[in-house]
DNA sequence: TTGACAGGCAAGTCAATGCTTGCCTGTTGT
DNA sequence: ACAACAGGCAAGCATTGACTTGCCTGTCAA
């Protein structure tokens, strides 16, 4: 679980994760240039694979290959819990 | 606003909101006994002090001082629009 | 079949960061 | 006044982590 603070610590996993919100299923390559496009970001496609692993293993993106391409979809499931955490004190009531 | 992602990446700092949550205005010597008593943090005064500068910097927790002894509260606020973030394509309805 | 393309693997580099050590400032109680 | 206490500052060390470089595997089209 610690695994995805950890991702969302880079800002450049969190525009990957902006750039995969806003259009799914991307390639690789697609993602990176998109990135460079829109994001301001400026690494490698090595670079990016490795960020996407670590977004991976913390259960934020699922893969799915297809041929020789690879899509990446955002799952945004490991987020919902993760501002509830220190909320307990929230004011009762609206 | 990165600031806010980057403070949440330690597991330290997020035992440090953790026991700030559950309970409130703890002095640092009281906070790092608390913290190696309850959650098997073996840091000494120093380090939890350089997160605890981390956390203020992220806006996460809020300092006062009181002569000798200088009080520290978690604020919320910021962690609350951290899942939204990628939530967009969530579906819609109940 | 073979060349071009999408992606992966692994080692090495360099900067960021968590932590320690040693010393200093300000406050309180006796 | 002064000793004990709460906390802060700054330099140094060691680890983590982001990124690059070079090469390899697998797939598709001509």
């Amino acid at each position: 679980m610690g695994d995805v603070f950890r991702a969302l610590a880079d800002p450049t996993r969190r525009a990957i994760l902006d750039e995969q919100t806003d259009r799914d299923d991307q390639t690789l390559f697609e993602l990176c240039s998109r990135l460079a496009a829109r994001h301001r970001v400026a690494s490698s496609r090595q670079a990016v694979s490795q960020h996407i692993d670590v977004l991976v293993d913390a259960g934020l993106v699922k893969t799915r290959r297809d041929g020789r391409y690879k899509f990446r979809h955002v799952d945004p499931r490991p987020l919902e819990r993760i501002a509830d955490r220190w909320l307990q004190r929230r004011k009762e009531g609206p």
